[in-house]
RNA sequence: GACCCCUUCGUCUAGAGGUUAGGACACCACUCUUUCAAGGUGGAGACACGGGUUCAAUUCCCGUAGGGGUCACCA
């Protein structure tokens, strides 16, 4: 049989690493096994879903690289289907309609909680004569679950976990409106899609057991679950808004490669022996559910950044540059020109190693397109010292050499300006940390002969003439 | 509160009835070096607690504590 998965959000707001997290798993657990992946909204509760936040599942889910099969499934267009198999249900006695009002549910849930015990619907309709029904109240239709025994899913993260069905009760599979709930419309859209393996986060467990019994009343066999750990906040609370960036689409502006993410993702609850680095393709091979954690993981953005900074180097310079040069461009509009466009990518080499995030690889490389006369730092201002300065005389010298010297590369540069302190007697030192300055207007950049190169002589001696002597 | 789940360095984790308890991020030092990174080398840093079982437990069992999840005509 082959494996089917599915992620199943509810398009009621963004994509959030959570619900990213869970796709990954699914969508890896899919490919590893050659089978599909499908997409399902569930928007049952129409509500509270919208547009946008479908949008924003779709655009997190493709930024991700995490492509499903098939066409999306929206719950709601399948509330015929939903109603059908209830009203079946009903017409066999696995349902029944209940009349409570909201009132009377509320009363009964708190006399249960302090009694002390769960707070669950006591079954007063389950056995009520149909007379009794008070006029012109709409009932909801109750599943009749099982009271004697227990039920047992067989979970392939959690191992097998049973719990009394006493603990259950009667839960609503069609509204006092005639609409499905969600936890009818999950079960008859997992049987029809043919989902073979539900992984979804720990909340859910509990749902398992529900599911699990309306499977057997309808005389269907239930998917194989697994539920992985929720994912915490570095507080170990609940991942929430105030723990900051949650949904994937603030990873995306803050420079965080999709390849990075995935493999942060991975790690979180999964783990391959030693193994840190995990690209996509190996990630396919070596996934499997056995290898999932119980206990619920802090996300750490400062392994995210390095995990980031690790992709960042291994990116090919033309799968970068349209990215950066669009970053810089907000800051600064002369980026968009051809020019700056060539002197960012002279340097992109050198650059890519220091940056964990793309938004520091702009930030680091925005010099190159800074307009004259270049702001300096505190440090860097230093580092030239006061007019008439013995760094500032020293770079109108070197000035005076780079302005005819041979063709403009970085090995050339090099090879002159060592040329020059040997000349003028001094260390290396002792003139590339001005020059750094001059050219940067900070204390700390790319390879200086990388950057005079990527500047090209125009505008090197243009700024070291800023610079003065 | 009831039910269910979880517990190895600060964080993510590996691990096996007998290990110097391993790796990664972060941290510290050194190194490389024109700066900052990256890289390299090294350092500090953990089996929640209490009982069992056993020749031996951090590993198996039971409690305790702590953490988490669920208890809707939400999903």
């Amino acid at each position: 049989m082959s494996v089917v998965t599915r992620f199943a959000p509810s398009p009621t707001g963004m994509l959030h690493l959570g619900g990213a997290r869970t796709a990954l798993f699914n969508w890896l657990y899919a490919r590893h096994h050659g089978g599909t992946f499908r997409l399902r909204l569930e928007d049952t509760d129409r509500k509270r879903s919208t547009p946008e936040a479908i949008a924003a599942i779709e655009g997190g889910l493709r930024w991700l690289g995490l492509d499903w099969d098939g066409e999306i499934v929206r719950q709601s267009e399948r509330r015929q289907r939903h109603v059908e198999v209830a009203q079946a249900l009903l017409a066999s006695g696995g349902a029944y309609r209940c009349y409570c009002t909201p009132e009377e549910l509320k009363a009964m849930r708190a006399e249960a909680r302090a009694q002390g015990r769960a707070a669950l619907y006591d079954g007063r309709w389950r056995d009520r004569d149909p007379a009794d029904a008070p006029p012109g109240v709409d009932p909801v239709i109750r599943f009749r679950a099982p009271r004697e025994g227990e039920t047992i899913i067989s979970d392939l993260v959690q191992r097998n976990i049973k719990i009394d069905n006493t603990a259950l009760d009667d839960m609503v599979l069609l509204r006092a409106d005639g609409t499905p709930t969600y936890m009818h419309s999950v079960v008859v859209d997992d049987h029809d899609m043919g989902i073979t393996h539900a992984i979804r986060g720990d909340d859910h467990l509990t749902n398992a057991f529900r599911q699990t019994q309306l499977f057997r009343a309808l005389g269907w066999e239930p998917p194989a679950y697994a539920h992985i750990p929720l994912i915490h906040g570095p507080d170990g609370a609940k991942l929430s808004k105030r723990h900051g960036a949650v949904a994937v689409g603030a990873y995306a502006e803050l420079g965080i490669l999709p390849a990075a993410m995935r493999n942060a993702l991975l790690r979180l609850g999964w783990s391959h022996g030693d193994d840190e680095i995990i690209d996509t393709a190996q990630a396919i091979a070596w996934f499997d559910l056995d290898a999932v954690n119980r206990g619920a993981a802090r996300f750490d953005m400062e392994k995210l950044q390095s995990l980031n900074g690790h992709y960042i180097r291994e990116s090919a310079d033309s799968d970068l540059l349209a990215d950066v040069v669009q970053r810089l461009a907000v800051q600064h509009p002369a980026a968009a020109t051809d020019q700056a466009r060539r002197r960012v990518e002279a340097l992109l080499p050198e650059a890519k190693a220091r940056a964990k995030t793309l938004v520091e690889l702009a930030d680091n490389l925005s010099f190159l397109v800074c307009d004259r006369p270049l702001a300096m730092t505190p440090k860097a201002a230093r580092l030239l010292g006061d007019d008439g300065s013995e760094a500032r005389a020293r770079l109108g010298r070197l000035r005076a050499t780079l302005q005819d010297s041979a063709a403009w590369n970085e090995s050339n540069l090099e090879e002159a300006v060592r040329g020059f302190v040997e000349d003028e007697d001094v260390k290396l030192g002792a003139i590339a940390q001005p020059l750094r300055a001059a050219l940067t207007g900070s204390h700390a950049s790319p390879g200086i002969f990388a950057v005079m190169a990527a500047l090209g002589r125009e505008e090197t001696v243009a700024r070291l003439a800023d610079a003065g002597d």
